[in-house]
DNA sequence: CGCCACCTGTACCAAGTGGTACATGTACCG
DNA sequence: CGGTACATGTACCACTTGGTACAGGTGGCG
């Protein structure tokens, strides 16, 4: 079952999915693009949905991988961290794999077979980071939960926003807004009191 | 074409789809499950892709209706009108429809034919009603425009997470930590200065 | 050489697809 | 009554789908 072609076969795979999209593709269709016959990805794969679960097993790693390498500078303060996350993901060469995020998400959330299990760590996983990063300044992990969650789904919203309107001004500028409350100062509802005030900087834009 | 038995049928076709999906489902499967038989379909839609334009075009309108329906109190705070939006949102009883939503969604950004109308008004529409709410407080339509647009991102972001993960207690931690940000007086980068801040109040939760 | 594991193509299959032709039913209105 | 517009069902069509059977084709190694 396993081989090295395999690997090589589903990384093309991914990226023609990005581009054509995911539920309009046939076996047949997939693999003429790829100029071989259907006949192999049933080979390699065992079943559409076998492929499909490796499509979406790979788009996790992807995207584990891109969470690694973000690699933050510590001293950045939430808002810049938010920010340059903002900046990385909104690259226009990245929308194709975010067009396929979303549609895989869009099936997920339906319970079609193959695609669920992008579920499983598409939230957790981000926080999990946040939390790790939050620690090194003092702040607790429940309060960098919550607050990796609304992070994570600003940044997931106005993603579903730019594909949709490709208004890339607009949806600076709404992020820009949401990373200058953190700059100013954030009332965080933790018992111990209001959170860790930064000194304002001039907003970029 | 038209006929009072259509609209009758669409809704229903609506409220199946939203229970199982919209790409996995054929004219067949369909017809049977609404006690008719996929010709029906056909001659009252036109085509398959008809059908389905005339589904999004329903979602659509009755989202428009929602949105509506919201009709705040105009003596709400920018807080409490988000808080109260998404509590209606988060609903689990409208969960089928947001699962329709978010698939359809990832459909028409990929430009699947007959999806894609979704798209036009999907943020605009949602936009312009918080100007005009703004404008009765006084608030300049561009900064109502871009924080609309961020609220309308954390929204569905955070309903993008409680469809995936079921975390009602995570997605409300995070909304009134973005709500609570408001009240205690988001700095709003407008020219004419800082704007309009509000008293604080004590955290609900 | 022969054997074996991996890989690939051709031909085929049953099942399901969207769509059409045609016949039929039903109700209103002249 | 008859006609006409809307509605519905049955039977069928060409086509595509995922999947399989079978026949090779490599290349390494005894």
């Amino acid at each position: 079952m396993p081989g090295e072609v395999r690997g090589e076969l589903l990384s093309r795979v991914v990226d023609r999915m990005a581009e054509q999209g995911v539920s309009a593709l046939s076996l047949r269709r997939l693999a003429a693009d790829l100029g071989t016959s259907h006949r192999m990805l049933i080979y390699h794969f065992g079943s559409k949905e076998g492929l499909l679960v490796e499509v979406v097993r790979e788009i996790e790693s992807r995207q584990r991988a891109a969470l690694a390498s973000l690699d933050f500078d510590p001293v950045d303060s939430p808002a810049d961290a938010i920010r340059s996350m903002w900046r990385r993901l909104a690259d226009p060469a990245l929308w194709p794999y975010e067009r396929l995020f979303f549609e895989l998400y869009g099936q997920a959330v339906q319970g079609y077979p193959g695609t669920t299990a992008l579920l499983e760590g598409v939230v957790e996983s981000w926080l999990d980071l946040n939390v790790e990063l939050a620690a090194r300044r003092g702040v607790p992990a429940e309060l960098a939960r919550t607050h990796a969650r609304l992070g994570l789904a600003v940044i997931r919203g106005l993603l579903l926003d730019l594909l949709a309107t490709g208004d890339r001004a607009g949806t600076d500028a709404a992020l820009e807004a949401f990373a200058a409350g953190y700059e100013a100062g954030l009332p965080v509802p933790t018992p111990g009191g209001v959170g860790a005030r930064r000194k304002g900087r001039a907003p970029t834009r």
